[in-house]
DNA sequence: CTGCTCGACTGCCTTACATCA
DNA sequence: AATGATGTAAGGCAGTCGAGC
């Protein structure tokens, strides 16, 4: 089943559109699409100057081998290509060497066109191809090589972008599992000396309510919109607090404020 | 000259569909 | 008629090449 069946509306993530087995990446995606671009449409191409010339025509000039795997597939040589055959007809009439791949830059207007079309969705049905490519007078193979060169580097962005916060959050776990072990240390070492235990204050990050004693984290027990004076707490209030918002060790980590946040 | 970008290609995988035993 | 095996078409992705800036 073709895979552009299996989007919405809406085209899905690239992540969505996966053929082989692919699946959904860990972290939630970032919007790179944007960044990817402002990157295409600032590129300094001599753009201006082809469209001036007739840039569509020139376009089709510089073509390498017959569409490539598709055409070699399914017959594109066949009567029924036309299309397809005539832009290779002008590109045999204008290439010289057989086999040489000249390189082809897209306009400005027909970059913009193609990301405002990606923006919409990231795959096309056979349908949008033949539109997409009519409208910029391109061969649909050069649509669809569009497409798939712009997923590719759109995930390769992602990536770059997940790596560095997997990176990040590595840094973060690594730092508090060091405080963490430091503060065990600690414990053991007063726990050695039963004098100094009995002067110690409580411990830093838990306290155990008398009441109920459940061990809870004062850190997180008080949030910024119902702050609690440090340390205290509300002790009164447990037999009105439901077992979701009262539970033994804390819900997340103290340490998640130091991670940094994907934006 | 070098590095980067990006259009194009190749090879492989998956899925849908048609055909046949 | 229903079913499983097989072949084909079509689409996607990863990896790569190479032209052009």
């Amino acid at each position: 089943m073709p895979n552009h069946l299996l989007l919405g509306p809406s085209g899905g993530s690239i992540s969505d559109v996966g053929g082989a087995g692919e699946t959904r990446p860990l972290l939630t995606m970032i919007d790179v699409t944007r960044a990817l671009s402002v990157v295409a449409t600032a590129r300094k191409v001599s753009d201006e100057e082809e469209e001036e010339e007739g840039g569509a025509s020139s376009l089709n000039s510089a073509v390498s081998s017959v569409g490539g795997k598709r055409a070699e597939r399914h017959g594109l040589a066949g009567d029924d290509h036309d299309a397809e055959r005539a832009c290779f007809r002008v590109v045999s009439d204008e290439e010289d060497g057989e086999g040489s791949r000249k390189k082809l830059r897209l306009s400005k207007d027909q970059s913009a066109v193609l990301e405002e079309s990606f923006k919409k969705h990231s795959t096309l049905n056979p349908k949008q191809k033949l539109a997409l490519a009519e409208q910029l007078n391109l061969r649909p193979r050069q649509v669809e090589v569009w497409f798939q060169n712009r997923r590719a580097r759109t995930k390769l962005k992602q990536t770059e972008v997940d790596c560095e916060f997997l990176k990040k959050c590595c840094e973060s776990l690594t730092k508090e599992n060091r405080r963490l072990q430091k503060e065990v240390q600690e414990l053991r070492a007063l726990k050695l000396s039963p004098q100094l235990y009995k002067q110690m204050t409580p411990p830093t990050t838990l306290t155990m309510c008398p009441s109920c004693e459940r061990v809870s984290n004062p850190a997180t027990t008080s949030s910024p919109a119902n702050p609690q004076p440090s340390g205290q707490h509300q002790y009164s209030n447990h037999d009105r607090q439901t077992t979701a918002s009262w539970v033994p060790f804390p819900l997340e980590p103290l340490f998640l404020d130091s991670i940094p946040q994907r934006s």
